[in-house]
DNA sequence: GCGGGACAGTGTACGAGATAAACTGTGTAT
DNA sequence: ATACACAGTTTATCTCGTACACTGTCCCGC
């Protein structure tokens, strides 16, 4: 049963022994399980967080499209194929990525205020590091984070959704909503910064750009409410209105939704609490 | 609005201004303006639509990882650069399918019901037109809608959330919410029957394997409340519930937050009423 | 009704990228 | 000491996107 046996292993044998369903070996892999311990041969000049550093200075530096093996070695000095020995494919170091671009803490439980305010502070957060790290939200996501970062975050943002009274199944949900909701949008202002920068414009002339291609195809008859945003300079104020804080903070435009979604975590909870509590039995430490 | 800031000059045929950003280059590609016509030469007998088809019928058929020039090519029976004559890259191909994949109408106006239920049934559509093409939840996402059939679903969809009192641009901000966490949840489902599938075994198996890896790094003191989660099973049963509808539809995960979203926006309206006229006066506030 | 040029589709080629496999040197356990 | 495990290299292959030059078609103005 015990899990030791990589030592042989290299590439010779075909990778049969593991069951490996993909979720639970990103967890391994991310939480250095898994490891060899070799004792003979020469010492390895680079390591796995080696080339996983190189990866995320070179995805800080270039973005995430220049992130290829052959770009990474060269940051490292190596050869291409030497990251082989580190990781097993590109997906591998994409995974490792996504868990070293949230090295950073996230805030931690500050007693006293509102369970809100503790929410907030973690969408702000996570706001922060993905400034920090802008391709991170390109990554593709296998799941539910695993790795020691993002396990931290999440559960910083449970902590304090929990807090809430809401059961931990649903706070589990209503923070999936938020934390797909910052990617997304964090993502789209990359986007149209990005989109913006290579035409020589800004933000808001790309957002105006829009607005003039839609409004060429957007009738009264068969877009009314759309329609209605194009006449109300809805779409181009919107975006341009997150420009206060550098490259691709986009607050303005979150804080509204995340607002009414943590009014409905209240509200729900005040009604659950009202009726007498149906589902909330678990609520003390059971076990 | 009138649009007259850039010579409009016609788009017959010469490529020769187009300082377009992108968003707006992606407008006019989808509503087919940027059309030629030509009438000299040998008929052509392939199509734009007829390219994009088989790209959405290949996607369809064997996943958007099979979706090569070549791939495309073959499955109409002409060569790879046979394509370019109708797109210009694969990005081109890649933005005319994400529209293509919304082919279906959304849920039209039922005037009578709660704007809620619009909502609801708005959600359901979407997630319908997912499970035609789920494929069409990995499409890169350059920005807002803009195509005429992503147009559409836009329109479908503020349609009713402009039914609760909010007004448009908030009504987008809360639309943009609900269709990022719907493509994200839709994503998630479907990378995880995907990796089920690759794996042999089923969703649950899947879910149990990351609990039980998980299970192995994480620590009661250092992440109690994932602690929590593990021991009560939570994220072993969550997407187990999913199941019930064929391949890959999350509702049951959906629906809750949905609903707490659509709770909040409620509330929000009422509190605005009450508070005078909400039309304009509901500006720099929030919460 | 003819000839030229615009145009549809082809063939070939190239460069980037991931990665498989064989290879070379090194240093430690025996 | 020495064999072999192991680090890093070299070479090669396969897939892709796409540039470019080419071939054959057929509409146009003559």
């Amino acid at each position: 049963m015990d899990v030791n046996d990589a030592a042989d292993d290299g590439w010779g044998m075909t990778a049969e022994q593991q069951p490996t369903n993909r979720m639970e070996r990103d967890t391994e892999l991310m939480w250095g399980l898994r490891q060899s311990e070799p004792r003979r041969g020469p010492k390895p000049r680079l390591s796995r967080d080696a080339v996983v550093a190189a990866a995320v200075a070179l995805a800080d530096a270039e973005g995430l499209e220049a992130v290829s093996m052959q770009g990474v070695a060269k940051e490292l000095g190596f050869t291409t194929m030497s990251l082989y020995r580190y990781v097993e494919s590109k997906e591998d170091l994409l995974v490792l990525m996504n868990d070293a671009a949230m090295d950073t803490a996230p805030p931690g439980p500050c007693g006293g205020r509102d369970w809100r305010a503790g929410v907030e502070a973690w969408v702000h957060g996570v706001l922060t590091m993905y400034g920090r790290h802008p391709w991170a939200v390109y990554l593709p996501q296998n799941g539910p984070p695993s790795g020691p970062n993002g396990l931290r975050w999440m559960e910083a943002g449970l902590r304090e959704i929990v807090r809430s009274g809401l059961d931990p199944r649903r706070s589990v949900q209503i923070l999936t909503m938020l934390s797909t909701t910052l990617r997304e949008m964090f993502r789209m202002n990359v986007d149209m910064e990005r989109a913006a920068r290579a035409a020589g414009a800004t933000v808001a002339d790309t957002m105006r750009g829009y607005a003039a291609g839609l409004g060429r195809a957007v009738t009264e008859e068969h877009f009314p409410t759309v329609a209605r945003l194009l006449r109300e300079d809805v779409l181009e104020d919107a975006p341009a209105e997150a420009h206060g804080r550098g490259p691709a903070g986009p607050t303005d435009e979150l804080d509204f939704p995340v607002r009414r979604l943590l009014d409905g975590v209240e509200v729900y909870v005040e009604r659950q609490r009202a009726a007498g509590d149906p589902d909330k039995a678990a609520r003390r430490s059971g076990g």
